[in-house]
DNA sequence: TGAATACTTAGTGCAATGGCTAACTAAATG
DNA sequence: CATTTAGTTAGCCATTGCACTAAGTATTCA
């Protein structure tokens, strides 16, 4: 029943995920946290951006399963969830097994698109 | 220099790579894509949508470089870009070795501390 | 050549995202 | 007890995302 649901919702997990990840601040969070837990202030410090604005990616990121927050005092500690980031190597596997899977089909070359670059980060200047 | 103006653009790309992922339709597409080439209007059959909004899903894979596209007479083909995903995989690899580097007693240290406080403070949410 | 096919372009609308300020609460600290 | 510190809440705003319809282009077919 549990795994049903947890199946039943996979696709939206993914969602969420994906999504939490398509964010340079929310990769850089999960890269500090990935060093050790850290409290809200120690992460925001390296950003420019205002602590509201912040503190809405580490809801996002709390929301998506892939850290935990724990207030102590009036200090709010993150922990990455490790466990999470399974969810997309899963997803990698099954894709990857499925072209695997197919015996060598002819690929053919199209000319690769030189598209230019386009708008380059936003806010992402790390302030001090 | 080639290789630095890669680096360089290494975060962008996973902005546009995750951001790609986070859409079911897309995923979907990426998915049969793995079964093979297939055109525009095949990709979009099992779909609700209206085909400009389905181009847009298409569109977006292409300009991130997870498919690639060739028009023959009145039929655009459709073509997994499977090295893409490399970047996902790099990205975790990196994220990984990260936080395995660092299965010292630091990280038993903070475990520790936040179970003794489990009673003490109910304010952690996990809700969903 | 006229009609059907397979996209393609253009423009609309609404919700979500990601930034901001101002003002607030609660917990140290002097 | 007043002040600083560390988040938090509320609300505003510009941009982006993702759906739609309507109409256009370019092949292919009868």
């Amino acid at each position: 029943m549990l795994i049903l649901s947890l199946m039943e919702h996979y696709s939206d997990q993914l969602n969420g995920i994906f999504q939490a990840l398509a964010d340079p601040t929310r990769r850089a969070v999960l890269r500090q946290l990935g060093r050790g837990s850290a409290s809200i202030g120690e992460l925001a410090q390296p950003f420019a951006m205002a602590l509201p604005s912040f503190m809405k990616h580490i809801h996002l990121l709390e929301h998506n399963g892939l850290i935990r927050t724990r207030k102590h005092g009036r200090v709010r500690t993150c922990t990455l969830e490790k466990a999470r980031l399974a969810a997309v190597d899963d997803w990698l596997s099954e894709q990857r097994a499925l072209w695997e899977a197919r015996t060598d089909r002819l690929e053919q070359f199209v000319i690769a698109d030189l598209e230019k670059d386009k708008d380059k980060d936003r806010n992402m200047e790390i302030s001090k």
